[in-house]
DNA sequence: CTCGTCCTCAACCAAAGGGTTGACAATGCG
DNA sequence: CGCATTGTCAACCCTTTGGTTGAGGACGAG
């Protein structure tokens, strides 16, 4: 399995049942069967996408007798908004830059993390 | 291979190597030896990658002799921004919503979901 | 205690993923 | 032209993954 929590939850959401879970356990807590319910497989396929859910961080389970409430959680969220939100910007610079030179100046003039940055590659 | 765009994305940068490759596309655009250099991997193994992130939307090839210089694409980031937010917004709605019962009441007393499955529209 | 409910564990299977090696297309240079 | 450079295509190998079925653990209700 993905050593790393930043794979393990960007695989976790690459699956399209997986993200529709995520999407409705942002409205309600769920058990395993409530989750099952809309899809045509079987619960222990849907108790195995949950537990690749839990594994990335994004969801968590607690007891409560025999059920097993499912909880979203939100910091692995932030987790990749930050991510994302960095490559996102310095994708766009490097757009802009590139669009204003075309290509006369190699990196030399590449400035370090802009304004707001403050991660090592 | 994954249907909708935001899976394959997702999946895309499932794997470090290819996120590393990104992180470095933020720099400056790059062969596919380039690319390769710091992996000690084959180089066609490095070519799937950077097709698997073509494929995805993350990065366009253009021919410029015989090399075939890959540039990162702005644009995915954004449509994974919205994703993200979204759902990121909406737990962490949740999240204070349950802390506030939670703050309110014994832990083996909460009101968990709604009984009776009000599962989804 | 027994039963039904809810869920997980285990074994298995087909498909996809990341890696390899080997052949070869595309292009520039001597 | 011939050849080196750059990269892709193809076939193959494991391992992972999403799915199945079957057995069984945990718990509450009778």
């Amino acid at each position: 399995m993905a050593a790393d929590p930043l794979s393990r939850v960007f695989a976790a959401l690459a699956d399209p049942t997986r993200r529709d879970m995520v999407a409705r356990l942002t409205l309600a807590d769920a058990t395993v069967n409530e989750l099952a319910a809309p899809y045509d497989i079987s619960l222990q396929a849907v108790s195995k996408h949950v537990r690749v859910l839990e594994d990335a961080g994004l969801v968590t389970r607690s007891r409560e007798a025999q059920r097993r409430p499912v909880h979203l959680e939100a910091e692995v969220f932030d987790l990749m908004t930050k991510w994302l939100e960095r490559y996102r910007r310095a994708a766009e610079e490097r757009y802009r830059r590139l669009d204003d030179v075309l290509g006369s100046m190699p990196e030399d003039d590449v400035p370090p993390t802009p304004p707001a940055g403050g991660a090592r590659p």
